[in-house]
DNA sequence: TTCGTTCTTTGACCCAGATCAATGATCGTG
DNA sequence: CACGATCATTGATCTGGGTCAAAGAACGAA
């Protein structure tokens, strides 16, 4: 299990690797090209907090086999945008260079493998099944980075605030009567530096929504959401 | 010529896929992919203002062979988040459901040859260079939603600004003297749209940038960057 | 060139959300 | 299970950029 002793630095990624494939619907896999990547990855796990290392120097793939991550872009100093969460199943790309600094830290005990870009792209390259699924999860990742674009830049805070438990709710949620129950792996910090807005302002939309009836919460991470139908209406979509 | 008689709304696109590709540095086509990307692709032009109709009920792909185009995620009524600006050897994929209803518009008067994402995917199954220049182009396009994602959530109105020059001026800019020329084919609006600001705002930090000697500005659409080493220390970058 | 329309600039004022400041809840640890 | 540290909530106040309003430029059409 990934999760059994940790702290695990480095050990054979390829059991991971075909765990990530078989589980998570990215297609068949050869075992020509479950070898190749089992060679140039690197399996690594990182505590709640910890940050996951990028390759230095070249542009780095991360498949997250376990866990929950946050993928920050820092500004400057003290600026840090939250640019996606991430969780089991995801696949990440990061830039080494462009604007900003990438960084990727564990919001719970977390396993991914990482390549850099290059070598995967060249083991891709002889595997079109690959190549094609990474383009199709690259296509998802712009797709929620221009949904978020549009939450930063035309919705209000409460709007951004159902919005992201909406997405939540997707991702994480479970059923759970009528509603749906969340454990969100992230603080009200993480979510403010993903939604634009400070912990204060977080805060207090999530107890708006509270006095709305249309969520409960329960410690820090526990989040009810009773009514998805109703909370959408907030979400400022059409 | 693309341009040489508007309206035209079809004609054989396989010329202009070809000057995409050869002109466009994604490398070397073969005529079977060409052949196929001719059948299953629509050649359209365009004017300035003009819609660019996406296809309904698909996700689509789009060549930018000519002009300027925006990219609208439209998240109600009277909220237009301009999600990108595309010119000419751009690629675009857009997806047809989501959480936002999505639209293309000319800046000026433009050419693109449009594909059922679908199609063009299964054209591209058979051509894996195919495939992989359109990964690298969604990463690329990927990276630049991040850079705006992080200058919606933690830029102010001016760092904004001093970002989208800079950007623009590495995009479409002329070098010109020790500065950059631009010659902008998006309006205030536009812009405004773009950066989560209003067209007021917009206007005044021009303005600010203009009393610090870093903008020049001439009619509507020209700006002149004498210094674009000063200006990047206002982008608010580390 | 002139006219009319549309786009841009500038000014006055306002408000959503930031900032500052406590207080209260939660949770990991010995 | 009590302590300390961190995280979350709540309240008071401030401000960057939005909104409203009115000139003033720029451009297209005739």
């Amino acid at each position: 299990m990934l999760k059994a002793d940790f702290p695990v630095e480095n050990s054979d990624p390829r059991a991971a690797i075909a765990d990530f494939f078989a589980n998570l619907h990215l297609g068949e896999i050869s075992t020509r090209t479950l070898d190749s990547l089992g060679a140039q990855g690197r399996l690594l796990h990182a505590r709640k907090g910890e940050d996951i290392p990028l390759h230095a120097g070249h542009d780095t793939v991360a498949f997250i086999c376990e866990g929950a991550t946050k993928l920050i872009a820092t500004a400057s100093r003290q600026r840090e945008q939250i640019v996606a969460f991430h969780f089991r199943g995801d696949l990440v790309s990061i830039p080494q260079s462009g604007e900003h600094a990438y960084s990727m830290k564990a919001l719970r005990d977390s396993g991914a493998v990482l390549f850099a870009a290059e070598a995967f792209l060249k083991i891709a390259r002889d595997d079109p099944g690959l190549l094609e699924a990474m383009l199709i999860r690259t296509q998802t990742a712009l797709y929620r980075c221009r949904d978020k674009a549009v939450a930063l830049g035309k919705k209000s805070a409460q709007e951004r605030m159902a919005s992201f438990l909406m997405i939540m709710a997707e991702r994480i949620g479970t059923r759970e009567g009528g509603g749906c129950l969340l454990d969100l792996p992230m603080s009200r910090r993480d979510i403010g530096d993903s939604l634009g807005l400070t912990i204060e302002t977080v805060s207090r939309q999530i107890g708006e929504l509270r006095e709305l009836g249309l969520a409960e919460t329960d410690g820090r991470s526990r989040i009810f959401l009773p009514d998805l139908k109703t909370l959408s209406i907030y979400t400022g979509h059409v």
